[in-house]
DNA sequence: AATTGGTTCTGAACCGTTACGGTCAATCCA
DNA sequence: TGGATTGACCGTAACGGTTCAGAACCAATT
């Protein structure tokens, strides 16, 4: 261990210029333009770097320099984990880590804490620019990110004046759906929505919550239903929905089950998330009620699991829409880039809508 | 637009202070160190921060001084997206996620190719930290992780003295796995494998090959089988091993298919991964094999769809070990933390394993 | 009156790098 | 031959913060 050079610290590119006889200059043209120096130099540099254990220059002082950091940042406000587990927001990932990967950015998930006001997180991040999805429009580290001058660009969710912007027609997508079900001939529905604003409100939504409800895209798919039945003549202050804090499948189940006890007569229950749909399904298979002779259900999203159990419901492309939210922010320098991408949707048909029994089927089988 | 101080550049904490007429000190500790100033000066510097636009210290400045970027990066050799398909790295990646997010720290997703050998991004990325998954122990990318100066922490896979490790006991919990099969009668076996080294080899196995894979994880269950196996008088050398590049239900498929084409007789398929098996289940299940009647199939990990389908495999906790790896990362300060840590594993008995059917049977039905 | 202690604020060093605008000698060209 | 060009390298000034050892001030204590 004789040849180790009590190196107290680690070797530093000036260190390095100071042991070699060249400027620091040279060292960092060794490693970043190597057209600058004599090729027999720049070997002489690599190699007493390796010697002394120099691994490079340092990330973090290379991105004060350059203001550059080489990654871009991702925002939702859900608990980190909860982007593994729901299947939309996976698909946005997959499709975001791409656009990424073929950048040569990295991608840096953002840890914020719904539950705290925390925004620390997101001024600590050392990033080139911001993705944010699926948090409420007057989230607090929504407000953090836009006070960064960095470039940001928003998916779905918060809907932010004069901001980048990737979505689908939300309100348009499930009028369509909407309307496929008015056409079969249902009027007495119900609505089962995920998350309406940052509050827990487990149970019913008064017409005012949904209105107001902070995360755009649940406000835009009820209003989309407002618009489509209300056309059709249903007074839509009585139709029931029901909300849900937590987005899961047990979630869709419960209010599904809440919903139904409240009122046994709807033919139809219309989810705002196929995550929520498929909780409804089992909850009816509980109840013995045949999917779609007794109850019609639908989603909204097109995952996976749905397509597997024939759900009726609107896919939409949460992988090209990952790809695009990254492709728009490393766009950010060119100023003839869109401003904003809507995504096309797809009615899927599926085998979970029917026409409503008519009250005689109801009391005397079909 | 007269209020618009021309703010040709952005604010910094420098021209802040200025403005003020103060030291960039108390600026500085009005973010940070709220008690080392009097309240009312704190409120002026923040209120004059909001006049000015200023989003408060720059991150990266601050690392750069403090030496912490707030991040862990993770470094995987496949595509970034490769770790959004696969249930168990996905499992791993909440756990590390979670890890991360208790901390407050980002979680960096390492952009790397596994096609080229481009280290750059490796060393681009500002954090306090590596965790390592799913490389193999030649890797480049590894390398140059390990050239920084910053712990590591490696997952499963590459296998580096020296470095803190998390992962399981592979070859023993292969072995238990191998010794069931034996009991239940197998001795003419087959075996689908994922990807051994960096170069592709879609096909047959050498012993040769086998013995010096390079994803350590691979090498490990099979060295359990040839222990199992071995031990119980098998002739190693003549069991068929046929490797996939990609690892997906359809290369296990097409793997399956390779196997069976040239060994008819195999009484069973050993599955080094529960994707493999799934899609050995989908080959037996065209060819008109029964399983486990005709034909015995076997995976490994423990996802969620080797539970639907009642696969018999070897569950291992992969969001734990996500976890784990993030845990012994952040206490990397801590001189008495564990160096390695070895989770537990459990064999899932399932339904896609019997005793092998007699000649007879072969012949004449059960 | 001198000492002590506490609060509030400052000056200067430092973090490790890259951008910018040179210098200087060697080579090229007509 | 002399002016222009080229290649190789260098010095300085940022980049935007944090930190630490004081300075200045004031009140309380000895």
């Amino acid at each position: 261990m004789a040849r180790s050079t009590h190196v107290r610290r680690p070797a530093t590119l000036a260190s390095l210029a100071a042991e070699l006889g060249v400027s620091r200059t040279t060292v960092s043209n060794a490693y970043n333009r190597p057209d600058q120096l004599s090729p027999e130099l720049r070997r002489r540099v690599l190699e007493t770097a390796r010697r002394l254990g120099y691994p490079g220059p340092d990330p973090v002082a290379r991105s004060l320099r350059t203001r550059k950091a080489g990654a871009v940042g991702l925002l939702l406000t859900e608990n980190l984990s909860y982007a593994f587990r729901d299947p939309a927001a996976l698909g946005f990932l997959e499709g975001l880590a791409l656009a990424c990967e073929g950048a040569g950015q990295g991608l840096h998930l953002v840890p914020v804490n719904p539950e705290r006001e925390d925004v620390a997180a997101v001024h600590r991040a050392g990033v080139d620019g911001f993705v944010v999805y699926s948090v409420p429009d007057d989230d607090p580290h929504l407000a953090a990110v836009l006070s960064r001058p960095v470039p940001t660009v928003v998916a779905d969710q918060p809907h932010v004046e004069g901001v980048d912007r990737v979505g689908i027609d939300d309100r348009g997508a499930i009028t369509a759906l909407a309307q496929r079900l008015i056409s079969l001939g249902h009027r007495r529905v119900g609505v089962l929505c995920m998350r309406l604003a940052r509050d827990r409100n487990d149970g019913f939504v008064t017409t005012d919550r949904a209105e107001h409800a902070t995360f755009h895209v649940q406000r835009a798919r009820l209003a989309g239903l407002t618009d489509a039945f209300g056309a059709a003549g249903v007074d839509w202050g009585r139709v029931p929905v029901v909300e849900r804090f937590d987005h899961s499948v047990a979630s869709g189940a419960s209010a599904a089950a809440q919903l139904l006890d409240a009122d046994p007569h709807v033919t139809a229950l219309i989810c705002t998330s196929d995550i929520l749909a498929l909780g409804a399904l089992a909850e009816a298979r509980r109840r013995g009620l045949r999917v779609p002779q007794d109850l019609t259900v639908t989603g909204f999203d097109g995952i996976a699991d749905a397509d597997r159990v024939g759900l009726t419901t609107v896919r939409q492309p949460v992988l090209e829409k990952g790809r695009a939210a990254g492709k728009l922010l490393l766009a950010s320098v060119d100023p003839t880039r869109p401003r904003e991408i809507t995504l096309n949707t797809e009615l899927v048909p599926g085998a979970t809508a029917a026409p409503p029994r008519t009250a005689e089927e109801r009391w005397f089988g079909p």
